[in-house]
DNA sequence: GCGACAG
DNA sequence: ATCTTGTCGC
């Protein structure tokens, strides 16, 4: 395992982020769509007691099954701030997902991976700090620019950054349903993270990976306040 | 210089 | 992310 320190400041997060950013596998297709597994990671907040709950759920990709779900719970290390996500996330994400026992196969995140100021979102970091192929999925445009994909499920249009590049693509998993926003963090195409987000998500807008990371983490940090995880008496 | 800004 | 009732619809 690859270093995930936590920096003291936005300063050292960038420059850590830059280092890590030559690590990151772009020429690699990744796993087909429909096989294998797919492991969906979320987290859920706590600010008061300043914790932080994650869970990473791995699914069959050819029948959107349940294979083994896990969860931690830490303290939030890091401040949110809009590029730096990874460093409040990726902590306790990456402690549920060691302490899985099956192989997570491709990890889908909640946000980016080269749809980012400096090209290394959470997917990318995630990526790179665990070996495995990794991709985001957003439920937001941040801060690039992509013109509406046509009304129906599966179609696509490039999300642009402010050159004009393609750092990822809006692709609508529903018919007439806002799109979500994909972008490749490590060792898949683009054009394979859509093809696996739309084949998870076949009922919904989001993709089941991370619809069930999501009701399981918010269930895991609520079981964590029950069980008083941030009480000092 | 002042916002905007994944979760 | 998170705070939150009722309500519309399959």
């Amino acid at each position: 395992m690859k270093s995930l320190r936590t920096p003291a400041d936005e300063a050292e997060a960038c420059a850590i982020q830059d280092e890590l950013r030559t690590r990151v596998v772009l020429d690699e297709p990744g796993p087909p769509p429909g096989t294998g597994f797919v492991t969906g990671v979320d987290v859920a907040y706590d600010d008061e007691r300043d914790l932080v709950a994650a869970a990473a759920v791995v699914i069959d990709a050819a029948t959107l099954a349940v294979v083994e779900e896990a969860t931690a719970v830490g303290r939030v290390a890091f401040p949110y701030v809009p590029g730096l996500l990874a460093f409040r996330e990726l902590p306790t994400v990456v402690a549920a997902l060691e302490s899985l026992t099956t192989d997570p196969g491709l990890v889908v995140c909640d946000g980016y991976g080269q749809a980012h100021p400096r090209r290394f979102g959470l997917a990318s970091h995630l990526g790179v700090v665990t070996g495995l192929a990794a991709m985001g999925v957003a439920k937001n445009p941040f801060t690039f620019t992509y013109e509406q994909p046509d009304h129906h499920r599966g179609a696509v249009s490039p999300l642009l950054d402010g050159t004009g590049e393609e750092v990822g693509r809006a692709l609508r998993t529903q018919d007439g349903v806002k799109p979500v926003f994909v972008s490749v963090g490590h060792r898949v195409s683009l054009d394979n993270a859509c093809a696996h987000a739309l084949r998870l998500a076949p009922a919904f807008r989001l993709p089941e990976s991370t619809r069930a990371a999501d009701t399981l983490c918010r269930r895991a940090l609520h079981e964590a306040i029950g069980t008083g995880f941030g009480t000092t008496t």
